[in-house]
DNA sequence: TAAATATTGTGAGATTCATCACAAACATTG
DNA sequence: CAATGTTTGTGATGAATCTCACAATATTTA
């Protein structure tokens, strides 16, 4: 696909006409990355916005002693490291490859020319950082308020809606990530997701056949663990 | 003061001219609340932007059973109501007087006007939500993997980071809010609050006088906090 | 395919913390 | 200044869940 088609699929682009992301296209580069590989480091201060094209990352914080928590898991069309080109600040978060992964990116100078050309990016840009503070907020909140059962049911829910396809009211979520990883979404260890994934398991909530799992009535699931 | 110096102070204003401050402040309404009065409640579809001129309001989510997680305090110059202005959801946050408030207010029509007309403004707004959203990925990632003494601790730094004041390395918060609140803000129990401040008293790090608390060496705080 | 590595499952014990139940201190109001 | 209501302090207890230690699968590599 061209670079212009690929624009042309993530949100904040949409509303632009062709020869304007033609433009925009021509000034961005690709980039490759292996499974692992970082691809911004907590830290350093940013210069550079990325969109995804293909593959998926993981956005993480790494405290001292190296546990992790992943705030985010980013796929095709996503795009990331606009927060220190906004702020100023350094990077809040890493970025690691999950699998294979390409990305374009556009340079600092011209990402905020970008927004200065075309509000309607900016105000596109500002919808989706809602939806993603909204989203904070929400975790935020299970993490204060659930017990661990709940908190991995809504890691489920946020999975699901991200990745799953619907057959008649059941959500299947292929390739599940590493218990290990649902963990660092959901805050608690490993061990829990493991015991937690059997109980749904046996409550009959869910499927499990090897990486994948089923989500019945994905509604009524959605709502038990609001 | 008048609208237009109200409007002066709020970082989102800041880059405009006076005769332009003049023609956003001749489109908002004064609004006042009485401490505990609800400003905006869950639920209901967002049609108003806020913009504080005093008082502190708190913003929060509740659960079903009425617990409360607190995700911010606000006060003077500070804005709300954005959200789901902007992506179109209804509000995910209640906002509560917490001492008498005054506010100012603009509604949905004039701030996206506001937006297309201003494209610093856009900018500048997207510069305070990618700060809210490193604070809130922060405190993901402070309830994801610290025990209650570190999430009270990081509470009492924000605290001081956003009305404390600073005297020979030392800082002073004063009119702490209860032990309640602040353990909404942290994610634990009001009895673990109540506690833990005794706690980081006895180990030197914080003395008690009323309802104000001084950290001492708060750089060195909130080092061993971060 | 065998061996090596990675991931998941599971029991047992330790630990943190929420909760309950009051007591003490503080503030507010008649 | 009683007295009434709020906020804070504190012990005891139990439940949730983390951690450790391995066993059992699954997956990858040689």
């Amino acid at each position: 696909m061209s670079k212009t088609n690929h624009l042309r699929n993530v949100p904040i682009f949409t509303d632009l006409s062709d020869s304007d992301l033609n433009r925009i296209a021509s000034k961005m580069v690709s980039r490759d990355y292996e499974k692992g590989q970082m691809i911004l480091l907590e830290e350093s201060t940013g210069e550079t916005f990325f969109i995804m094209t293909s593959g998926t990352v993981k956005v993480t914080r790494l405290s001292d002693d190296g546990r992790e928590v992943i705030l985010a898991l980013l796929g095709e069309s996503d795009f990331f490291g606009e927060m220190s080109l906004l702020d100023g600040e350094g990077r809040s978060a890493n970025i690691v490859a999950n699998e294979d992964a390409e990305v374009m990116t556009l340079s600092r100078r011209d990402f905020l020319e970008c927004l200065e050309t075309y509000p309607k990016i900016a105000i596109s840009l500002l919808e989706e950082l809602a939806v993603r503070l909204r989203k904070s907020d929400q975790q935020i909140e299970s993490l204060s308020l659930s017990d661990s059962e709940q908190r991995i049911g809504i890691t489920l829910i946020r999975l699901a809606e991200e990745r799953g396809t619907i057959k008649r009211g059941d959500v299947t979520v292929q390739n599940l990530p590493y218990q290990q990883d649902i963990a660092n979404m959901a805050g608690t260890s490993r061990e829990t997701v493991s015991r937690t994934l059997k109980l749904l398991e046996d409550k009959k909530l869910v499927k499990r056949n090897g990486s994948d799992i089923t989500i019945f009535n994905f509604n009524d699931f959605r709502q038990s663990f609001s």
